[in-house]
DNA sequence: TATGTTATCGCAAACTTTTGCAATAACTGG
DNA sequence: CCAGTTATTGCAAAAGTTTGCGATAACATA
């Protein structure tokens, strides 16, 4: 059994229905390699099927994360997403200079995670973290090129996972 | 000179102008207790100068972020501000279910905060931390009232810091 | 104080994401 | 296999946030 056909069953469990869009959807989600657009995932989708709306890509998406099958990254103020591998689950680090996106294994965050439950009996969605911040790359460049106040607007971000 | 005035020179030192609106804004997120919506803000300095728009808010309140004057918290997808307090900052666990938002000491940011910087050289953005999560109360009663699929819509989420 | 430079504003429109609603289709039980 | 229940869809519209652009006003210099 693929780990596709495992989510599909994980859902149908927790009383979801199958549909063509949800097949369809984690099939290209499944497909991409690394995080995903949804515009991006969406036009994948209608070339197999035309009818897709939006809308739905959204809210299959925010189902899917919700029980775990995918990953939601906030890109640039832009919601991405990938599968969640099992066993190799990992975290993100988005620059918010140049958006790029570099993967964090979960033992950093373990610890964390288990202090929070202990003080507050809070459980920290772990598994959709992202940590924004400046890469090391992108804090030399502006150590290099100096403060001025009026930041330069960076391009489109670069290759992702 | 107060904290306020402080924010303002330093504004002014990074060579960001001091404007009306500027100003306006920055008094009325100072003024209010705890997190404020946007709309809030928006409404709120429309009281005191009428042609103040929305997108200035937005912009004011994206610069006042960017250099620290104010905290940014998403709380049940929107975006809410509150004053940065220097020496007493804290962070916020938002429960993704009752949509309640916990101070935190960045007293537990800051393990973390060193690794990241040390393994990866990324300076991760603690002042504007948010973690999402279920609080205790939310997991209790999920616990009890078990396992349906459709999730409760949850209301309108209650009192905040 | 007068003048030039340019960051900022207001407005309008775009973009991203969410939501209401009637029609449809997936699952259930007979 | 058929009918009933209701989750899900597509569509349209709203809500929240961002952006382009010409006009304005803040700051610097003289």
């Amino acid at each position: 059994m693929t780990s596709q056909e495992q989510s599909l069953h994980y859902l149908q469990s927790l009383g979801y229905r199958l549909t063509p869009q949800r097949l369809l959807v984690l099939a290209i989600v499944a497909g991409g390699a690394g995080h995903m657009g949804v515009d991006e995932i969406h036009r994948q989708a209608r070339a197999a099927y035309p009818y897709l709306d939006l809308a739905t890509v959204y809210r299959t998406l925010r189902l899917f994360k919700q029980v775990g099958v995918v990953t939601e990254v906030d890109i640039d103020n832009r919601l991405h997403y990938e599968l969640t591998a099992p066993g190799e689950k990992h975290h993100h680090m988005v620059c918010r200079a140049c958006h790029r996106a570099i993967n964090l294994s979960p033992h950093y965050l373990e610890e964390f995670r288990d202090t929070l439950m202990q003080e507050f009996g809070f459980e920290p969605d772990v598994e959709h973290f992202t940590v924004s911040g400046r890469c090391l790359s992108c804090r030399e460049m502006a150590a290099a090129g100096g403060g001025t106040a009026v930041e330069a607007d960076v391009g489109d971000g670069g290759e992702v996972d």
